[in-house]
DNA sequence: TTAAACATTCATTAAAAGTGAATCTATTAT
DNA sequence: ATAATAGATTCACTTTTAATGAATGTTTAA
């Protein structure tokens, strides 16, 4: 029950290119990159994933950089998050082709998971990138990134107790 | 955005049982674990976690077996998710301690996202394991297992496309 | 024409889920 | 009693895939 890394850091980097927007700045990756402590290489992977859908627009060379595709009223969170995780297999069932499980198809545990997936996203959908954000706060962040995120530190627990 | 196997299993098992019980038959970790093709000792970690919340009373020695802790009826979907999956970090932000993300606390993301998950847990809040199962089919799957189940096939589409 | 910034390819690492073998303990039918 | 059955525990291994960076190429504006 866990979204990427990937979906994070997409989430941010659009956070981040709403606030220079409305400073009618224009990001770029490696900015973005040193302020949270990862590679420009690996950030521009997420970047060109977001560009291709829309959500940026980039531009090369000298004064390049990034810029919202859309106002960040029009980001809607949930088609995003759809966008960036790929993975919603959330019991065997859900794989397409025959069933797998020697209970199927018995139960209706599909269906209900797959309700209950709609109900997050319905959730995510009412929300905008534009609501994401206090402006003020993010504003500050943006303008002042004192210090790089310190090195993560990647906490999974444990399934068995 | 995905459950685990370990999840997935534990509600099998809930499932097989809630069969049995109304066949006022006795269900074995041995049976179950064939019927799905894993093996004995992995599904018993699973059963020892039901039983050590009170989902499953079990029995040793000879017609000894798995029992339903509760009525399938009083068992609610969303609670046993909620125990049998661990890991609800849906973002960096939502680990404790000093903020990682050089953006805190200036987004909403956290809480935006903790309602979203909020919301696929009352979906599930809404559903019992008696709800989960028609009766009719998966008895013929408890009486009639003909065969086990074929070698899974996991296929987790990549986040890059 | 050079520096800046996006874009691409390739390979590696790390973490955790998933899993089984082997063994121990309890219980009951005979 | 004791053998068979079935849960309980421990240990270690495998597989998957997310996460990540190095190296390199391409475009564009100053």
């Amino acid at each position: 029950m866990r979204l990427t890394y990937w979906t994070d850091y997409s989430l941010r980097v659009l956070m981040f290119c709403a606030e220079c927007e409305s400073r009618h700045n224009v990001a770029t990756i490696q900015e973005i990159a040193d302020l949270h402590g990862i590679s420009k290489s690996h950030l521009t992977k997420i970047v060109m994933t977001l560009a291709g859908h829309g959500y940026l627009q980039t531009s090369r060379g000298r004064g390049g950089g990034l810029r919202l595709g859309r106002p960040a009223a029009q980001i809607v969170l949930g088609a995003v998050v759809r966008l960036t995780e790929t993975d919603f297999q959330l019991v065997e069932c859900f794989q397409d082709g025959p069933s797998l499980c020697a209970l199927m198809p018995a139960c209706h545990l599909k269906k209900v998971l797959a309700d209950a997936l709609e109900a997050f996203f319905v959730q995510l959908d009412g929300v905008t990138l534009a609501d994401l954000m206090n402006t003020t706060q993010v504003q500050r962040a943006v303008l002042q990134p004192i210090e790089f995120a310190p090195s993560r530190v990647r906490t999974r627990p444990r399934p068995t107790p």
